[in-house]
RNA sequence: CGGGAUGUAGCUCAGCUUGGCUAGAGCGCCUGGUUUGGGACCAGGAAGUCGCAGGUUCGAAUCCUGUCAUCCCGACCA
């Protein structure tokens, strides 16, 4: 049987969101449960996440956060404490109201043991946190308190999607309390830079830093700010998010101190997160038509080596080889860690484990069989350009590393030249139909980031929701300006971005 | 949660309209052989209580009811 022109079908230009689903399967990242909106996140997509977890890690240390842990469980009376998270969230929460089963007449397991108030399972941890907090502090000197934990939350969506909206889903949350205002802004501010920082170095994927308009704000939040990124359907993904939450959950959970001036003050808290759909934004951005394409400062390895052999004997021979340079590559470094290699000498044929580590989007391949052993070479090819280059080991070694940022960089910027090539400026609301289009799902047709004046009113998003548009920041380093709102034409300085979204 | 579609072997599906004998194909998997520098070929083989629960019938993958799940479109969303 031929082999296909590509390794993915469907491709993303014919079904952009079937092409999502097969990049998940081939890269073996994840596939769905026997549990209703769940996934199981295989060993290659669990790799991924834990290098980002590991970077994260150490980007929130070195920012003055300790993490620790909060429990899954939240009465529902916590929840209800603050009124625009309960109408954001309530809908979605998975509730525990018995707490044993029991074996009824018929052999059926059923839930027994009624709970006084129910459990929900947390979908966020502003409220049990908040809580916790309120027992902490009593004085100014106990602030500020900035705490991350790593967890699962709970969200009972209705169109789950693998990575990027499923009914669990791993992530960080960040909460702290602070003092004064100007010290919570600041650090709202703060871990957006670090969202930023992470999406641009380690993902290579260019983001719009900006704060939600009110009608895309976090139940109960003052202000909003996300990391928007471009996927290659040139639709909108909120990477991550930073929430100034002002006194909101303060006054609800009872986080109150008393100041140098003797006043009892309520603390402004703030909270943040990014989560597992941090992986299918990195699959939307990079990868192609033959599979998955990972940045290498992510990528779970660095290098496969794939052994070409005819028998046996070829085989010990080669796969000793193959080891040699293994041992050399893991003794370089790239960005502070030992270079990530592994040796492909599965009873398979040469093809199906070389097309194995493209679609697994192993940035470098290296390619030894008896005529490379000969001549002291190697063929190596970069997975982004699928370009071959024939090495000798020793150049290989030494600029193994350089390489590697090498891709890095190429796929960054090949990502931000998307971005900025489907950004434009629109004027009227006609030219925002006209970029962004009312096409069909999956389509690549149009789309992008549209930049407009606008003054965020209720009918505004009245009018993008019939369009299946959404308006998704306000970005951080656009200049105000004075001109006029393309949906209502009232004068305003507030430049938005538009686009359609996941 | 509303509208639509689909559940048959590990995967993709045919069979269902018009009920009938031992439920099929391709891919994958296993065994043997030939191959092996780019996704192999030949031969043999294993594998399905037809999503689940009821009902109609002499007889149900096929008809009816319920239920669960998945996908698509809305609403919701990290």
């Amino acid at each position: 049987m031929a082999a296909p022109k590509t390794a993915i079908t469907p491709t993303r230009q014919d079904n952009y969101a079937e092409w999502y689903q097969q990049i998940v399967k081939a890269a073996d990242m994840a596939e769905v449960s026997p549990v209703r909106g769940c996934m199981v996140i295989k060993p290659w997509g669990y790799a991924l996440w834990e290098n980002m977890h590991k970077e994260l890690d150490v980007m929130f240390k070195d920012t003055g956060h300790e993490n620790a842990y909060f429990p899954l469980f939240i009465p529902i009376s916590f929840l209800q404490s603050e009124a625009e998270h309960v109408d954001g969230f309530a809908k979605e929460c998975a509730v525990v109201t018995h707490h044993r089963l029991t074996m009824n007449a018929e052999g059926k397991l059923v839930p027994d043991g009624l709970l006084e108030e129910p459990l929900i399972v947390r979908p966020t941890s502003e409220t049990i946190i908040g809580a916790t907090y309120a027992k902490w502090v009593q004085s100014y000197r106990d602030l500020p308190i900035k705490i991350n934990q790593w967890a699962n939350v709970v969200r009972w969506e209705m169109r789950p999607r693998v990575f990027l909206r499923t009914a669990e889903f791993l992530w960080q949350e960040g909460h702290t309390a602070h003092a004064t205002e100007e010290e919570a802004r600041e650090e709202t501010h703060t871990m957006l830079k670090v969202y930023e920082k992470f999406a641009r170095e380690y993902m290579a994927m260019p983001v719009i830093c900006g704060e939600k308009p009110s009608g895309e704000r976090f139940p109960g939040a003052v202000a909003t700010y996300s990391i928007e990124a471009m996927m290659q359907d040139r639709k909108a993904l909120q990477a991550g998010t930073s929430h100034f939450l002002g006194q909101n959950f303060a006054r609800a959970q009872g986080i109150k101190f008393q100041d140098r001036d003797t006043q009892e003050k309520f603390a402004w808290t703030t909270s943040w997160g990014v989560s597992t759909r941090l992986i299918g934004a990195l699959i939307m951005t990079h990868s192609d038509d033959n599979g998955l394409v990972l940045p290498p400062r992510l990528a779970p390895k660095h290098v496969a080596i794939v052994p070409i052999f005819k028998n046996d004997d070829e085989r010990v021979t080669v796969v000793a080889h193959a080891k040699e340079i293994k041992k050399r590559l893991e003794a370089q470094r790239y960005e502070g860690d030992a270079i990530r290699v592994t040796i492909d000498d599965r009873d398979m044929r040469f093809g199906d484990r070389a097309w194995y580590q493209v679609k697994h989007g192993v940035p470098l391949r290296v390619e030894v069989g008896p005529k490379e052993i000969e001549a002291g070479t190697a063929t190596v090819i970069r997975r982004n350009t699928l370009a071959k280059e024939n090495q000798t080991i020793d150049q290989l070694v030494a600029t193994v590393a350089t390489q590697l940022q090498t891709i890095q960089n190429e796929l960054y910027e090949a990502a931000d030249k998307r971005l900025k090539s489907s950004s434009v400026r629109v004027n009227t609301r006609d030219e925002l139909l006209a970029f962004l289009g009312d096409s069909e799902e999956g389509s690549m047709d149009k789309g992008g980031f549209a930049y407009a004046h606008f003054c965020d009113r209720p009918e505004m998003f009245e009018w993008l929701k019939q369009h299946r548009l959404t308006a998704r920041c306000t970005p951080l380093d656009e200049p105000r300006t004075p001109g006029k709102c393309v949906f209502s034409g009232d004068a305003t300085d507030t430049v938005g971005v538009f686009a359609k979204s996941y």
